[in-house]
DNA sequence: TCATTAAAAGACATCTATATCTTTTTTATT
DNA sequence: AATAAAAAAGATATAGATGTCTTTTAATGA
């Protein structure tokens, strides 16, 4: 896997509240586990983890549910897998069991780093407003849809 | 995570049988378990895989163990990767919950296009002979050791 | 103050990857 | 045939990721 489950929740769930924030409202767990397909309270941990680490906003109460942060659009990928992943698959000898480092290259190593410093490279790059000025036509479906 | 543990398990296993065929003789779970640190079970059972998948042979009984098969150094990396992880990964949106395709790109669709096929092109192509011939000075420890 | 709404928090269940332990089968040697 | 060696197979255990359910906290409006 490139990616766990949750870091996939966790970026359709940020985008889906930046698309509803442009109809200025706030979106609820409810509407969001529904249109997107993703397990209801599983979601919540993961959409707390980002009010937690300043991604999103949240209020309780009526009226309440997720709002974009001043820094949500500009929060980059790389720091939601940092949420949701961590950063040790990106300086972990791919064969495990120890730290990748160039002295004592592993026969793998040479392969990994370029591929992992290619993915390190385009996620500490990229935020979550680049995605949604990129957007396809069928955006919407695109993070929601099973098919 | 790029690859399982048990993908790094397996490709050292098949490397460490490799270097000790040169010396002439074959290799026992419990010399691999102990040399490259690996849990001796868990390590049995992928060898046992990769037996039945023709990458290795085996011979069962005193001054048994594990060689080489005619077609161990020709196996491609992604033959590996299938046996142990499978092919999933590269073909399943990393937004998880559907089959990635060109039509309705996810947000990060070409993204990982790129870096999914570029390490899919890489392990396609790299086969463990491959790995052996490119072997630095201290490869034996470079599967082996912790730190 | 009270009822309602919705997120936050916590407890528990399930599933998969990883790890350990035991028994069975096969092979070689005596 | 009996013994020993080693892989194969199977059963069980543990840990982490994922998923579900219940209780608590905070906000709103009557
Ligand atoms: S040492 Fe193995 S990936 Fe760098
Ligand atoms: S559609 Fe998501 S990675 Fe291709």
């Amino acid at each position: 896997m490139f990616l766990s489950k949750s870091f996939g929740y966790a970026l359709r769930g940020v985008l889906y509240v930046a698309l509803i924030h442009k109809e200025g409202r706030k979106v609820q767990l409810d509407e969001m586990a529904d249109k997107l397909k993703v397990p209801r309270h599983f979601l919540a941990k993961i959409m707390k983890n980002m009010v937690k680490e300043g991604v999103l906003n949240s209020t309780k109460g009526p009226y309440g549910g997720f709002s974009l942060h001043e820094s949500t659009l500009k929060t980059k990928l790389i720091s939601l897998v940092k949420l949701t992943d961590g950063m040790a698959q990106f300086n972990t000898c791919v064969l495990s069991l120890r730290k990748c480092n160039n002295e004592n290259p592993c026969p793998l190593h040479l392969n990994m780093l370029k591929i992992r410093d290619g993915m390190l490279a385009e996620f500490s790059s990229k935020t979550l407003g680049d995605l949604l000025d990129e957007k396809n036509p069928d955006f919407i479906k695109s993070i929601s849809t099973i098919a």
